[in-house]
DNA sequence: AAGAGGCCCTGATAGC
DNA sequence: TGCTATCAGGGCCTCT
């Protein structure tokens, strides 16, 4: 599932081959995402030049002229990176049978410099979104978002400002106007790394606590990015590539299993905070 | 009004 | 073997 390491990893394979192009033509096999694509969605994009392509949270942003299309991967969203082999002509039906491949393609984009982008997306949990604003910094959706857990704005004075003791610190690290782009698994990951235990009520973290989960919420993701993020079933970069940052997993998954802290006896547990899977050793982490 | 939980979706897996 | 139940989870929405 992409987190913002994966979102990462998908738009720099995007940017070496899809930057500067234009949009040549669109089909659409499946119109049923989490928000309906539309034939004026289509139009809107054909002939458009790709003039910048960056990422907030995990958003994908395509940067066209006074436009932007914000790509969201949900939870299996996939952006495959073909070559168009010949000259075939492609009829400009909306709807186009191309007869290939795999199943899930919903999304082609033919460019004008020979690549085919491909959005797959097996439980179409994803989405593209279409914003007309002359600069980024206008569109309001964008600005609910919490900061880069990677950026110098999340910092501890930023931290402590925010909490007002309510809830416990799992569903602060996932509430994205806090700090967006951290979803479930490396929530658990730093939450282990920083001996703190999900349920602690943020009224509760002292200073130490907080100073541990920034510094490690920003190990945690630079490390994944560095190792291409994670491969949690079916993650693959644009071109097709696993990632190999969930070998480095110490809790995610791993319950009943003996806590990875040499000099701790624990064992990992696992409950449900929120209705989402949460795996934690109640030694260390406290 | 903040926080908890339901829902959308499909494929993999467990259990009978 | 073949069926059903359960789980996975991001973000939007509803309910309390």
């Amino acid at each position: 599932m992409p987190e913002l390491p994966e979102v990462e990893i998908v738009k720099r394979s995007l940017l070496r081959i899809a930057n500067k192009a234009k949009i040549k033509d669109i089909k659409v096999l499946n119109t049923n995402l989490r928000y309906k694509i539309s034939r004026k969605f289509c139009n809107q994009l054909i002939n458009e030049k790709i003039i910048k392509i960056s990422r907030r949270s995990k958003y994908i942003i395509f940067h066209f002229k006074e436009k932007f299309l914000l790509l969201h991967l949900g939870m299996t969203g996939k952006l495959l990176i073909l070559r168009q082999k010949d000259n075939e002509i492609f009829k400009s039906s909306f709807y186009y049978d191309l007869n290939i491949l795999t199943k899930h393609n919903h999304i082609y984009f033919f460019l004008n410099n020979g690549f085919v982008l491909i959005y797959n997306d097996v439980r179409r949990f994803g989405y593209f979104k279409y914003y007309f604003k002359k600069k980024l910094s206008e569109i309001s959706f964008l600005k609910k978002l919490g900061p880069e857990p990677l950026g110098k704005k999340f910092n501890h004075k930023y931290f402590k400002n925010f909490i007002k003791g309510k809830k416990n610190i799992k569903s602060l690290l996932m509430d994205q106007t806090f700090v967006s782009g951290l979803g479930n698994i490396y929530v658990n990951e730093v939450l282990f790394v920083a001996k703190v235990n999900p349920l602690k009520l943020c009224c509760d973290l002292n200073d130490k606590n907080i100073n541990q989960l920034i510094k490690n919420i920003k190990l945690v993701l630079k490390k994944s990015i560095i190792n291409g993020g994670s491969t949690i079933k079916d993650f693959k970069n644009p071109s097709g590539k696993s990632g190999n940052f969930q070998q480095f997993f110490r809790v995610y998954g791993k319950k009943n299993r003996k806590c990875s802290r040499i000099s701790c006896k624990g064992k990992i547990n696992k409950i449900l905070i929120k209705n989402r899977a949460t795996f934690y050793c109640p030694e260390c982490q406290t």
